[in-house]
DNA sequence: GCTATACTTGACTAAATTGTTCAACAAATC
DNA sequence: GATTTGTTGAACAATTTAGTCAAGTATAGC
């Protein structure tokens, strides 16, 4: 599991849309202004985002993409291994060092087992984050901005 | 926070690291045999681990690398920021857009906000890591393998 | 049927990052 | 003083990132 600036497009694309969809299909061009992320990038983006059935696409006027299930039930997770396919293979996947050195020993490729450890915890959070949940909690900040922005009602519990 | 092959590599070296420093300084030489990473991306990767106080360095015969602190107190996300510097700037940083178009209705920035929010998240979650956990969950692991392999012995306690 | 809207696909590219190699040097031990 | 190890920096091929461009296809609406 990576997570890098595309990783982060594609969730940040994906929260736009979850916000908007209940408007109907959106555009990348509409996505593509308000996040600030080229078009064409987009449309990378969102090709393998479709082939990973996380999107759904509707052509023509006032066609667009629409999320393939509900927010709720799309996760972190789903997102970021769709963009980011190469999916790993652990750099030791097939290597046959796996088998060497020091297999006798019964440690054999430590160097892989390492890293898999925290591997699997990234992905089992990621996992446990829903689309809907980015999207409650974005809801709820612009709200507290609103009142910071009005600077007012000062004892507000927040958060 | 990114999370990449670098990142990877620092948080196996660590491990690698704090399972044997027990015994005296570790040599990257060492590290970069047991684990297959190139003593020169070591040294650079070390270099920032020093400069962040993670670990420490005792030159000459006999000396490497030791943890500056004890590994239940250096977290995954201590490490990776150590490695991948840049800390972000999360893009919108600067820029004027943050203070643009949307920001009478109080949205401003959007872009840089979706991404926070998960962001904050990965932080939290890798920050409630240590490396002794990591540490733990390794010799926990090479145990079961033992068992599998030798099939033998069934309830010898290792370590 | 035309036309405008949008998605679809693929080739191509500048810039940044990754991971490695090489080299010269500084400190410490024996 | 010779060996071991860390320290630093330059240079580099390969990959990834992020973007552009262009030629398509499907659909809605006139």
């Amino acid at each position: 599991m990576r997570l890098t600036t595309k990783g982060r497009f594609a969730v940040t694309a994906m929260i736009d849309l979850a916000m908007r969809e209940s408007k109907g299909p959106v555009t990348l061009a509409g996505i593509s202004q308000r996040q600030e992320i080229s078009l064409s990038y987009l449309e990378q983006l969102f090709g393998k985002l479709r082939r990973h059935q996380i999107v759904e696409s509707v052509r023509g006027p006032g066609g667009g993409y629409t999320l393939a299930r509900k927010a709720e039930r799309i996760t972190v997770a789903d997102i970021i291994i769709a963009v980011d396919e190469p999916l790993d293979a652990t750099q030791c996947g097939g290597k046959e060092n796996c088998h060497g050195a020091d297999a006798a020993n019964g440690i054999r490729c430590m160097t892989h087992d390492l890293w898999t450890t925290l591997n699997a915890k990234m992905v089992d959070f990621l996992d446990s984050v829903s689309l809907q949940d980015l999207v409650d909690q974005q809801h709820k900040k612009s709200q507290d901005q609103n009142v910071v922005h009005v600077h007012r009602s000062p004892a507000v519990a927040q958060v």
